[in-house]
DNA sequence: TTGCGTTACGACTCTCGTAAGGATG
DNA sequence: CATCCTTACGAGAGTCGTAACGCAA
């Protein structure tokens, strides 16, 4: 067994089983990965991965198993690297946010930016998804830390610390009749309504509370990011529904906000990473300034 | 970085950063074992060892902290054959048993000699030890599994699982004096007293009673064993305080036995064993008859 | 025929062992 | 002067790349 036969695994499972592919990230020719496949399931007695002919389809029982193993040797790799360079404080690493619209938006601008200064050297890269995706992002360590707000639970892989807790808000047009009297989401109902897609953003709070009013939403549209939502608001699709962070007193005069902490239950947005990962001292920093900045968006 | 490498940072810890002895145990000679580590060192880009002149005197922060990576990687590797062997249903490896003397006498013969007709092809070795020896063994992947009633919790990185329950008694050469009215600690104190050594079999609770009841214990002998123990009671050596296991109702009827569950809290007999080894069938099995076992053991 | 994996073989890389040398107490 | 570690260099084991082949869609 060594290092190289384990990473090899460990891509083979990101290529969908395929030695070629795998070969090719590995920087070796494909009959070299072959060969290494083979002795290293030579070397345990059984294969790991479930064969058409010669084709690789996916793990055995063994394999599954076995991959658990794999994956924390490669966690404690990627660690002795990580601890290493921060010992040496090294700041030309560079950081990997995954994180959804909203947050990258109204959230992540002052950390980011408060980072750029104290780590100048280091490269930022953010990459922009659905909080499924984000998830995902973590495990395979295509992204160091993930902020959002939904899914983020459960997983026992992961350390999740709550980060700041807000409320939706309706948006209308100015003088929309909603305004007027109290707002509930019997009257919401009556409307069209415009907010976000499916697992975005606190929708299943929202979701939740029309459900448990015997409501039925009537959604024109459904969109990832509160600016698309705002924009057709602006043309009279509907009342938005969006976060209270997504609200800018600045821009956004021209449309009417309305508190809605009452009808739909306040959502909190985390911040997530890998249990076994190693902390250096920049991510920490980071997320200290994001813990920081939370406040100010509070609600 | 290759596995040869972690495997010498972790051998250079047990062998006291001795490269010399290191590198034998590796079956290469000292030269090699030198260049690996620098090259490692090189890799990482500080040093891991402190050094006096060239001599390695222990570990940097650095290293400290590598370290555990290193074992995270060293039990990964072992788990993968395990697996591997588990899962060929290999019986040929072998069960390493951690334990102290009263457990290895009153409690495991019966689940081991049912492991023994299970599963014939496996050897069992049982390392005897004191109760701080345990933990060690099994952090040094010296015992698979550790079975004692001292010392095993309050350590994260160890399962625990309560086994059975059990009481001291006191035992005395016939017709003491000890055996007519009530029994009590104040009575007790009043004799030379013979148990147990600092952290075995229940020590702890014995002097933590007498302690809260303010009495002082005169002991004249301390021993590992409660043959020991026995042996001098019946010498007329003084009242002896063992484990309710060690009194055997055949051999044992020259002695008085009184119960001291009322006067000395009741221990609790464990399995520990590392939180992140995989358990083979066997090693499953072996508990679950250690588990089975145990009733027969309470009194 | 193209894509995917295996087998055979010579070339090369990397690690090892031998041997000699420096430092420390 | 004994122990412990480092350095230099040639030998050898192991891995790689090239190339040819087998098999399936």
């Amino acid at each position: 067994m060594n290092l190289n036969q384990i990473e090899l695994l460990r891509i083979l499972q990101e290529t969908n089983f395929n030695q070629s592919k795998a070969a090719e990230r590995l920087n070796v020719v494909q009959s070299a990965a072959s060969r290494q496949l083979q002795l290293f399931e030579e070397e345990l007695g059984s294969p790991l991965f479930e064969r058409h002919g010669k084709k690789l389809l996916g793990l055995t029982a063994l394999g599954e198993r076995i991959m658990e193993q794999v994956e924390s040797i490669n966690q404690a790799k990627k660690n002795i690297h990580a601890i290493a360079d921060d010992f040496r404080d090294n700041r030309n690493g560079c950081l990997h946010i995954a994180t959804t619209h909203t947050q990258a938006k109204y959230l992540l601008p002052g950390p980011v930016q408060r980072f750029r200064e104290r780590y100048p050297d280091m490269s930022i890269y953010m990459i922009q998804s659905s909080p499924d995706e984000l998830i995902q992002h973590l495990h395979h360590h295509r992204a160091d830390i993930a902020i959002c707000t939904e899914k983020v639970d459960e997983d026992e892989k992961l350390v999740i610390k709550p980060c700041y807790e807000w409320s939706h808000i309706a948006v209308a047009p100015p003088r929309h009749p909603l305004a007027q009297g109290e707002l509930t989401l019997q009257r919401l109902a009556t409307y069209p309504l415009l907010t976000y897609s499916q697992g975005f953003t606190g929708r299943s709070n929202i979701e939740r509370a029309f459900r448990q009013a015997g409501e039925k939403m009537d959604i024109t549209l459904a969109a990832a990011d509160s600016d698309i939502i705002k924009t057709y608001v602006r043309l009279g699709l509907g009342v938005g529904i969006i976060s209270s962070m997504a609200y800018e007193e600045g821009n956004d005069s021209d449309l009417a906000a309305m508190d809605l902490s009452h009808v739909i239950p306040r959502s909190v947005t985390k911040i997530a990473y890998l249990k076994h990962l190693y902390l250096p001292t920049y991510l920490k920093y980071f997320i200290n300034e994001i813990l920081a900045q939370a406040p100010r968006a509070r609600t």
